[in-house]
DNA sequence: AACGTATTTAAGTATTTGCTTAAATACGTA
DNA sequence: TACGTATTTAAGCAAATACTTAAATACGTT
């Protein structure tokens, strides 16, 4: 393993070099969210899970079951991570628990879906 | 594993969850691309690769190397992936090879990197 | 042709992921 | 309190991931 630059390049840019890695250490917080985010959603299962719950408003994890012909505890798995992430909410009414996401952190989330929409009309 | 419509809340509506079937069916190709495009970015180091082709217009493996402090043949494998998934290109000059975003492949990366950029003025 | 540099590929391995089944928890109702 | 449904948690395991080191390939120079 190298721990310095030892890029010989003629063209090699030790001054542009070294301004990516400042850049990059300023920026590792932005870059450790987004890519939690994005493993997150790097999911089919997760990602349809995201999408369905903005289609849908709320959902429970029941639903969830049956639309993706997933099985209780495989679906529950994945909601877990999609919580800890702080991506969605739960509200309980009696025994059910509904998801919604979370609309403050999803900016992101309405770029994916609209990408996903207009693959789909492109393809 | 179920395979059938098991939920029987007394609120759940059966035409609702056939719907969401049914659209994520039609919608399957999409999710697989955009699946595809997530998992790759969803890597704390191609991410970063990503943001760094996108900053620099083209960089060879090597100065990636020499930035995010990992051994060639690492950056190696990751370029590979995102290689395979048709986001980036490459040009040979001699021994280097460089590497540069396919800009028809990204708009979302585009929302990705801005995103980033919003966190870290936030933050 | 022989050597050196840039890069990739291959093989091996530790870690992480995503399911499964079984058990636990939470709430509502008889 | 006992039972049923909705959901989560735990344990176990197979597959995928991301490195490592060593070997192969590609190109340029002597």
């Amino acid at each position: 393993m190298k721990l310095e630059i030892t890029c010989t390049r003629a063209e090699a840019n030790q001054k542009q070099l070294q301004n990516c890695m400042e850049t990059l250490d300023e920026m590792e917080g932005s870059f450790q969210k987004m890519t939690k985010l994005l493993s997150i959603a790097g999911s089919d299962v997760r990602l349809k899970i995201l999408y369905l719950l903005n289609l849908e408003n709320e959902l429970c994890p029941c639903d969830l079951a049956d639309i993706l012909k997933m099985s209780m505890p495989a679906i529950s798995q994945h909601i877990r991570k999609i919580k800890d992430a702080g991506i969605i909410n739960s509200r309980r009414d009696g025994q059910t628990l509904y998801y919604s996401l979370n609309r403050d952190e999803t900016e992101i989330f309405n770029s994916i879906f609209k990408s996903i929409e207009l693959i789909r009309k492109t393809a």
